[in-house]
DNA sequence: GTCTATAGATCGATAGAC
DNA sequence: GTCTATCGATCTATAGAC
């Protein structure tokens, strides 16, 4: 990090047009002329700004990660493991089912040789966060006796793992991001299987 | 040894560069000189075959999707849903969950905008084939009375996704393409929920 | 059909004025 | 810090010899 200093405002600018160009055409066939075209400003900016081409990918890579941040702590204070599933499942959805943030992981994921750690700091911040908060939910229910569950980590990946089923006829554009009616359907499934399955 | 003579083998060789190149570094970044090359062939032999990047990344992709057809005929004539189930994903992670599928997955990901029609093929190839499989599977298993199935499609699909859970974080570059031994554990996981939740 | 050579455009990154 | 101008490398695609 080292201008800024004089106008802060265009690091956002190109922030935000190197997130709209490099999800848009992917990290090889972007150009930084065209970033700094859609952050109107000249291209030596940009390079005063983030050193590279690898850096700014990089820094735009964390900075949407940082907005996607979960708060379910919220949601598991009902006593209704059917009714606090869905909400739970509710929230991932609505962060993680997107344009924006399939467009950045099907980015990410192409450049995962390139990049390994940005890889794993989506992981980190998105989905391993839901997983989490899961497996401990599913562990204290099966304590109290309210649902049987024998592997909490397992049981939560699962539960996500069909919540999401729908991603990756999604990611591959074999069918548009599901919508609200759907997503509910997916997660009234998800539950279902759950509840038959768990039930003490 | 040409002279005047035509040469077959040369479009097998430069599918296969390309199929390197393109997997190894994306469609962006990938330069038909680096195809060329790979290939032991000069970079006009390439246009002469496929007439551009374009459609030498259709026809990669559309090549790697044909071998991609799965069997599963022979496995569901067992008669014990367990062990049926088990035979089926185990045939489905062989065929999907290996370094080359997962490049191309990855690949492919990247640019569904600008192949939409690449993305479809590769899901009718591999995921809707078993997908369909298992719906008439759990579908027949129903009318039985060896399972209890309400909708078999949405049972199909959920049982993929938990066999698939750990791709997230394989495609991400989390961790690495799980072992015979750790998929055994996806399987049998996927297989116990499924029992417990769908016994008649 | 296959090669070498190259055109023409565009890339990432830098120099120097202000 | 921001700009214009440009370098050298590399890219896709083509021309022409054989």
């Amino acid at each position: 990090m080292n201008a800024a200093a004089d106008n802060p405002g265009k690091r956002e600018m190109i922030l935000e047009a190197a997130k709209k160009v490099f999800l848009d055409v992917g990290f090889g066939a972007a150009s930084m002329d065209a970033i700094a075209e859609a952050a109107k400003v000249s291209k030596q900016t940009v390079y005063n700004h983030f050193g590279s081409k690898e850096e700014l990918f990089a820094a735009m890579v964390r900075e949407t990660c940082d907005t996607m941040t979960l708060a379910f702590a919220e949601a598991a204070k009902d006593g209704n493991p059917e009714k606090t599933l869905r909400s739970i499942a509710q929230r991932f959805m609505d962060t993680m089912f997107n344009e924006d943030k399939l467009a950045l992981h099907r980015t990410l994921m192409a450049e995962v040789s390139r990049f390994p750690e940005l890889g794993r700091s989506f992981y980190q911040s998105g989905p391993a966060v839901i997983r989490r908060f899961l497996a401990d939910y599913f562990k204290d229910q099966n304590l109290r006796g309210t649902l049987k569950v024998d592997n909490p980590q397992v049981t939560a990946e699962q539960f996500i793992s069909m919540v999401t089923s729908c991603r990756l006829r999604s990611e591959l554009g074999v069918e548009p991001i599901p919508s609200a009616e759907m997503r509910e359907q997916y997660i009234n499934n998800a539950v279902s299987l759950i509840m038959r399955a768990c039930a003490p």
